[in-house]
DNA sequence: ATGTCGTAACGTTTACGA
């Protein structure tokens, strides 16, 4: 079963990007981040006619998330627990099931956080709090279960082609990655990480200032996995081409293979 | 060169978020 998140930036101006990328990839899931565009703005059908199940959580302008399935998706939920207060569309979970297990997916848009400190930064911080009680729950289940999305968190310096242009920022400042490195200590895997070594690996580079043609990216979109989940993981790939394409999101997919 | 995008709106331009 292939599993892909892929943060596009707006589902207006990704449409065709999108399907491209999927005509080619052809996931069994994906997980979308940003798709800017509230629920009844979702294209659809352009995804159904190409065999996807479509559930959104989306919010006008900003935020939203959502999951395409050519396997049915049962139990879908909406909103990350922990607040009832919060209004952004930053969480969408529901359970596939394969050809000989099911799994628990979670797709997340963690908040940026910028700048910091400041409230933005509070509501991250918060946010990541919320994100580590969800992902206790997940284990105490001991099924296969994974979360995966843009984390909006360089998880260490090897992971940013310029670690120094990010140091006081909200997506490498220390309590940033010590928070994440709590939620992966509770015992979950880093699916790029338990596959591929090394600096040099981005899934992020920004619009400006030449980023992607001086090759000056991230990595921030990651696939957390439950060990029930990492037992089935074969593969884990980002698909640096998407970023060369026409009209490009400035995130490319990660995916992850589970034999499922 | 505070450099680019995407979205919304009191829209032919500005504000915001990233």
């Amino acid at each position: 079963m292939k599993i892909a998140s892929f943060n596009i930036n707006g589902i207006k101006a990704r449409q065709a990007a999108l399907c491209d990328w999927l005509d080619e990839a052809r996931p069994d899931v994906a997980l979308l981040q940003e798709i800017k565009s509230v629920d009844a703005g979702f294209p659809r059908e352009v995804f159904e006619e190409r065999g996807y199940n479509v559930e959104t959580h989306g919010q006008k302008g900003f935020n939203g998330v959502a999951i395409l399935s050519r396997l049915p998706l049962e139990d879908v939920q909406r909103g990350l627990p922990g607040d009832e207060n919060d209004e952004q569309a930053r969480w969408i979970e529901a359970t596939v099931v394969g050809g000989r297990v099911a799994v628990r997916l979670c797709g997340l848009y963690l908040p940026n956080g910028n700048p910091a400190p400041g409230p933005k930064f509070d509501y991250k911080l918060g946010w990541m709090a919320r994100l580590r009680a969800r992902a206790a729950d997940l284990l105490r289940q001991e099924e296969p279960a994974l979360m995966a999305g843009d984390y909006n968190v360089i998880p260490q310096d090897e992971d940013a082609a310029r670690p120094e242009a990010w140091r006081e920022d909200a997506l490498a400042l220390p309590e940033s990655r010590r928070t994440l490195r709590e939620i992966e200590n509770l015992g979950l895997t880093d699916a790029f990480r338990a596959t591929t070594r090394g600096p040099g690996h981005y899934t992020f580079w920004d619009y400006q200032a030449g980023a992607w043609e001086r090759n000056n990216g991230i990595r921030i979109d990651h696939f957390l996995l439950t060990p029930q989940a990492a037992d089935l993981l074969t593969d884990c790939r980002i698909d640096r081409q998407a970023r060369g394409g026409i009209k490009p999101s400035d995130h490319v997919p990660i995916w992850v293979e589970l034999d499922a």
